[in-house]
DNA sequence: CAAATACATATGTACTACATATATAGATAT
DNA sequence: ATATCTATATATGTAGTACATATGTATTTG
């Protein structure tokens, strides 16, 4: 029988034993339908009720405090947690692990989450909102490096990030920062000033403040030309 | 002195002897220059180099291996590997370990991607996906149970993603999935009939095969006015 | 009755022994 | 000489025991 190869899914006969304590104990927490907070039997019990050591059960919860689906205190026991998706993310987040075309895949779909948040800005946006961005454009107008300028520019869509009000989606941008970082090294972006109709932070402030959101996605778009350039 | 709670941040005095190793070897990993494939010293020649027990070492490598950053195999020893940042995401996807407020962030986070795909449509689709998609719309038009209706409905939307031909994105809406099956439960979605001028699929297709990127922005909106209306 | 002390308990760390899979070298047969 | 089978060495996997450490609970003490 060939061995098709599936994402995630590993042929029974390779299982290790933790493996399959692993998939017990998975299945034992959702049956039992604990919630976060709920504590969980003590290691010795688990591995008795399984019949295998301590050790290898200790493994298997190993796994599950990695990933932060249980904790544990010494004497009070473990608990379910509610786990963190993005806080696993950030641990594997070196630029160094990745593919070319992973890191050409995040670098899309920031430009996808920056066009797609538009319609979460008009929805959400405060006058507290569109001051901050109009602070931010004046420094970036006064700023005289380019460093500043650059760290001004991060912080404009940063700062778009939040006012989307989508937590989930600011930790990922945050995550995902580094490897935009490690990318710039690579890309050759023409700048600005080649542009003939770039659109300014300004324009954009101006357009979230009296325009629509169709508006804004078109300059935004525009906005963003050079990167869009870059995808074949 | 007081201790400020920061995302992931543990303070020193909590940490236990592992998580130090793990930081340490975290630490050795990034010196070495170590990329996917290289092999790592063995279990025992590490614990002895940080003065610590095979035990405590194993642990700490366990993380590791659970993370995806490394793998094992009996006698051949371990080497550093290429993690899937989405495969842990999988593991740990258990609606009921997510709040309410982080459900609502991705079913946004679905609608953010949606709206911000149609460029790389422009960019990247072909004839054989136009065809795809006309397939699924003819047979949905045909459907007469309502769940061969969602079915089908999925189906345009995942072809969507494909189609994107970002394989990161595809995966993530993947997993994704079962959230919004989930949500699909509690929301109040009012139906297709109901909306008096209700983009379908087939008008979508249209401005896909022949129309340019706003336009499908726009309709796109409009097709999912009704998400968009849930969100405040 | 409050504070200090002793005790019990569950996880954390260490050490040892052996199981298991696999690579390598060596022996045997064709 | 080549192929196949066998033995052995090796690194990870599993088991078991002992003790360390932190923390909750009960007890004693002022």
């Amino acid at each position: 029988m060939k061995k098709l190869q599936l994402q995630g899914i590993k042929p029974i006969e390779t299982m290790s034993q933790v493996d399959r304590i692993e998939i017990n104990l998975y299945e034992y927490f959702r049956n039992e339908n604990f919630i976060p907070g709920d504590s969980i039997p003590k290691e010795v019990e688990l591995a008795e009720a399984m019949g295998v050591s301590r050790t290898a059960m200790r493994e298997a919860l190993t796994r599950f405090k990695t990933l932060g689906i249980i904790e544990s205190k010494k004497n009070r026991g473990m608990s379910i947690t509610r786990p963190d998706f993005f806080q696993n993310m950030n641990r594997v987040l070196n630029p160094r692990l990745l593919t070319k075309e992973t890191m050409q895949d995040f670098f899309e779909l920031r430009l996808v989450i920056e066009m797609g948040i538009v319609d979460l800005l008009f929805i959400r946006k405060t006058n507290n909102d569109l001051k901050k961005l109009e602070d931010i454009i004046e420094k970036e107008e006064a700023a005289k490096s380019k460093s500043d300028k650059l760290k001004l520019d991060i912080e404009f869509h940063s700062t778009l990030y939040q006012i989307s009000g989508n937590y989930t989606i600011e930790r990922f941008q945050k995550i995902l920062m580094p490897i935009f970082d490690y990318m710039n090294h690579d890309l050759h972006i023409r700048s600005q000033e080649e542009n003939e109709d770039y659109i300014s932070h300004r324009v954009l402030l101006k357009i979230l403040e009296n325009g629509k959101a169709e508006e804004f996605r078109i300059n935004m778009h525009k906005h963003l030309i050079q990167y869009f350039e870059q995808i074949k």
